[in-house]
DNA sequence: CAAGATAGTGTCCGAACGACCACCCGTCAA
DNA sequence: TTGACGGGTGGTCGTTCGGACACTATCTTG
């Protein structure tokens, strides 16, 4: 065994994600045995500590448990096959690692994830399901999708400049182009979107 | 007392959301005894399961531990300017930052995130410079959109039935339907996409 | 008013928990 | 060659955990 034998423990990190997938905890020393094949709670523990030290749980502010770190979800950024699979380190090396949440969300206090509704911007790429990015109180261009309020509902469009007056443009041409009587009241900017497929 | 205290329970909610943002974890049923001054264990558990039941904590999977859902991290309707018909948002900030990530990946040890070059896929909402989320070792079924590996590099496309064999379906009529001439090498499944507007 | 549901108290128990210690055995550098 | 280091075994200990049961007080409804 090598000195630091972090090859192994790339494996235990991603059977842990995959619990913590499906669980949303670290799980206890006894249940971490099971999960490794450990025969004693000792090494799960110091499977923890060598995990803290790497950056990828810590301790509750109680200390009395453990928690995963914003690395810990990190993920893999494949930019070209990899192929013959190289077996990642612990200590990352290969692959981009990248966090979905840091890459959608900026202002986490003024963001809002709104699911859509209906297809008026089909043409745009957003389909009934999605969920959009909302970042509020952020001034609005031309151009911009925009989360808008509208008759007291929430309506998402393309804001548009139209003689000196801003109108929302569906992005799709069964709908027509939203003309506000008096003042356009805007809800947020739309920064991003997230898809799931072959949801439950 | 009413039948159903509602509003207790949502301040109770609050604190727990609270603890969770700190702790990353639902308390045990003595810690919520603390953090709610109640002085048994049992009003503990019965508010979980009051919780349990509104549907914002569940069991995991083994049934020894809770975990809040998606609802859980749903932002108050009253931090939101009270309109009618306000939007369901999800996630306000304050609850978990890693919300979308959970969202997206359920099998964190396969999956992988790829960006998308070119508009063969522009017909279903996949457009250059989007990244969508590759399970990989997972049995695709036509219908699906799949990275495909072709000549050495990436390709997404939709996995189809033609003939009995299977051939990758641009969703973009200006490209050709790619009929491989062996065994097809299918990287992963398409679980996911993520788009990013008017970024940096 | 009475019946029933609801929020919470108090107490018990067995199982699971984390902390700790002594020990084993590869690997690697001095 | 030898000693330090790192990953792992095996077991003990006191604590905490969740589950269960009996009971109280309050509010709602018929």
């Amino acid at each position: 065994m090598p000195a630091t034998d972090r090859r192994r423990d790339a494996e235990y990190l991603a059977r842990l994600r995959d619990y913590y997938a499906s669980a949303h905890r670290i799980p206890s020393l006894q249940r971490i045995c099971d999960l490794m094949g450990f025969a004693s709670k000792t090494a799960a523990k110091k499977l923890l500590e060598r995990l803290e030290r790497a950056g990828f749980v810590e301790k509750t502010p109680e200390g009395d448990a453990w928690m995963p770190t914003e690395r810990f979800f990190e993920r893999p950024l494949a930019a070209t096959p990899v192929r013959a699979g190289a077996p990642d380190s612990i200590e990352g090396a290969q692959g981009d690692l990248f966090l979905v949440d840091r890459y959608l969300i900026r202002q986490p206090s003024r963001t809002v994830l709104v699911p859509v509704k209906g297809d008026s911007m089909a043409d745009a790429g957003i389909y009934e399901g999605d969920l959009v990015v909302v970042e509020r109180d952020r001034p609005a261009r031309a151009g911009d999708f925009v989360v808008a309020i509208v008759d007291d509902a929430f309506t998402l469009k393309e804001l548009a400049l139209e003689e000196g007056r801003f109108v929302l443009k569906p992005r799709n041409p069964a709908y027509p182009v939203i003309r506000p009587r008096g003042e356009l009241e805007i809800f947020g900017v739309v920064t991003g979107l997230v898809r799931r497929y072959g949801a439950t």
